[in-house]
RNA sequence: GGCGGCGUAGCCAAGUGGUAAGGCAGAGGACUGCAAAUUCUCCAUCCCCGGUUCGAAUCCGGGCGCCGCCUCCA
């Protein structure tokens, strides 16, 4: 039985969808203003897990995750550039979506973009105003949070609280109470706006998920993600606005990921300790691996990224990779064996731990601990030579079944240019007459093009880096 | 100040009452022309102090240390 921890009591409970095997998902998606970092997908890498082991499992998913494309720092860039919002936006939404390829995150079924649903917008303001949990001043229209009584269920966060905190700024918009929100915030000079009957304004940033989450999932729906950050206030104000409006509860199960740290510490572009996922593949750290790095930690414990721990991630995804290739190379030989027992045995018990371990609230940990107690022990099988093609591709099978939730056995393609592809046949007939000083040179030549040569007794295999 | 979380081997990281998963790194052995890959062996008593219990990394109390949120930062 599938089992979250839920951010709203904070325990975990047996995952019961509002239809049966089906399952609403709402992610909370990047404001697009500049390249995602890290952190960023750490995110989206816990939801991407998420999404697949409910499906998985068997769930019909709807995913959708939003596209914050209008917000006070773009339309400040657009103001100072000169530029359209949208212009300033649409070469971050390629470049968010280039990433999510290369990351390996299957695409959600929708990514609505805020400023194309200002209507849906205005239209729970006009909802909550109906219903007197709205007050304007100075051309803004603010969510007043005393009328939502169960304001602070999500975060916990009292609103008496919120006022002691020494960090309370509101100056830039005049509030009846600091504690309000802002639903629609007037426009100021040579800002980009919409023409509504609120007036000339744009919406605040609560409201776009709110209203796109209940367009596409309906105004109670299954889970909803985020980052840590989002708990409060973000999370916390969509509650009071979509419940305020539609009078249901609006989320069943909240689930938020802790943040990733660098080298301990919070990220950062004044600390230098900042990573778009661009910079970590410019110092050459493959992409699999630093999606094996982050999924393979537990998404509700902070993760801290050192070169060093994504250079151990490297080693231990290799060591899947090189397992696989094994398999397929079996696969290929065509030998004909009996069933090996054993290795039924640890199929069996790989994919009925790693359920075991997923279904408890995404232990993603334990359950790479089953996919590497198997290929230890199928290890030891294969150097017996007692496993026979077909077998193998059952195997395979297995390590696919594994990958439909992990989705970190992403080949790279297999190409060789020629002046690689001589020099392994050269290096071989040098192997043959036994000079072995010019193979060795030649192991070395390709080790400092990342190409990595390894001899097995079906013949010369090779691999990247 | 308020809310929440964490502290397990050199590093990363599971484990919430019965005598410490897994990965990386390291040492040694097997295999190999040498490597690589693979495999075997070795490598912790769980921040500190009390308490509950037949029994605690796991529960309670008190410390110490660290982190996040309380700012439209996942």
């Amino acid at each position: 039985m599938l089992h979250f921890h839920n951010t709203e009591n904070n325990r975990k409970e047996p995952f019961k969808p509002l239809v049966e095997g089906k399952a609403g998902l709402y992610t909370c998606g990047p404001t697009v203003y500049d390249y995602a970092h890290i952190g960023n997908f750490r995110a989206y890498l816990f939801e991407d897990v998420l999404r697949r082991y409910l499906e998985f499992r068997g769930y019909e998913v709807n995913h959708v995750m939003n596209l914050t494309d209008v917000e006070d720092k773009i339309i400040r860039r657009a103001r100072e550039t000169g530029k359209t919002i949208y212009e300033c936006t649409a070469p971050y939404i390629d470049a968010f979506f280039e990433d999510l390829d290369t990351l390996n995150i299957k695409r959600a079924n929708q990514y609505p973009r805020a400023t194309e649903h200002i209507e849906e917008m205005l239209s729970m303001i006009r909802t909550l105003r109906d219903k007197g949990f709205t007050y304007e001043k100075d051309g803004s229209i603010y969510f007043r949070i005393r009328e939502f009584k169960e304001y602070g269920r999500l975060s916990g966060v009292r609103p008496e609280d919120v006022l002691s905190g020494a960090r309370i700024d509101s100056d830039e918009y005049e509030k009846d109470d600091a504690r309000d929100f802002v639903l629609w915030k007037a426009k100021k000079e040579g800002e980009h706006f919409w023409e509504t009957e609120f007036g000339e304004g744009r919406p605040g940033w609560h409201l776009e998920c709110s209203a796109m989450s209940i367009k596409y999932l309906g105004e109670q729906f299954d889970i909803h993600c985020g980052g840590e950050d989002n708990i409060f206030p973000h999370h916390e104000n969509e509650i009071a606005q979509s419940e305020g409006c539609s009078g249901k509860k609006f989320v069943n199960y909240w689930l938020h990921c802790r943040h990733l740290l660098v080298d301990g510490e919070k990220m950062s572009k004044s600390k230098g300790n900042f990573f778009t996922l661009r910079s970590l593949l410019d110092k050459g750290f493959h992409p699999m691996a630093i999606r094996f790095f982050i999924i393979s930690n537990h998404y509700r414990s902070p993760l801290n990224l050192t070169m060093d721990s994504l250079q151990a991630a490297h080693s231990a995804w290799s060591r899947i990779m090189d397992f696989r290739q094994r398999v397929k190379e079996r696969i290929a030989s065509n030998v004909e064996a009996p069933k090996q027992i054993d290795l039924q045995r640890e199929m069996d018990a790989c994919l009925t731990r790693f359920i075991e371990h997923m279904d408890d609230d995404l232990d993603t940990p334990r359950a790479s601990s089953a996919l590497f107690d198997f290929i230890r022990d199928a290890n030891k099988i294969f150097d017996s030579e007692a496993v026979g093609s077909k077998q193998a591709q059952e195997a395979l099978e297995l390590l696919d079944r594994v990958d439909e939730t992990f989705g970190v056995m992403k080949e790279d393609e297999a190409l060789l240019d020629d002046e690689v592809d001589q020099l392994i046949q050269e290096r071989q007939d040098a192997r043959k007459n036994r000079n072995f000083a010019r193979a060795d040179e030649i192991r070395d030549l390709l080790a400092g093009k990342g190409i990595i040569l390894e001899d097995t007794r079906e013949g010369v295999r090779w691999k990247r880096r």
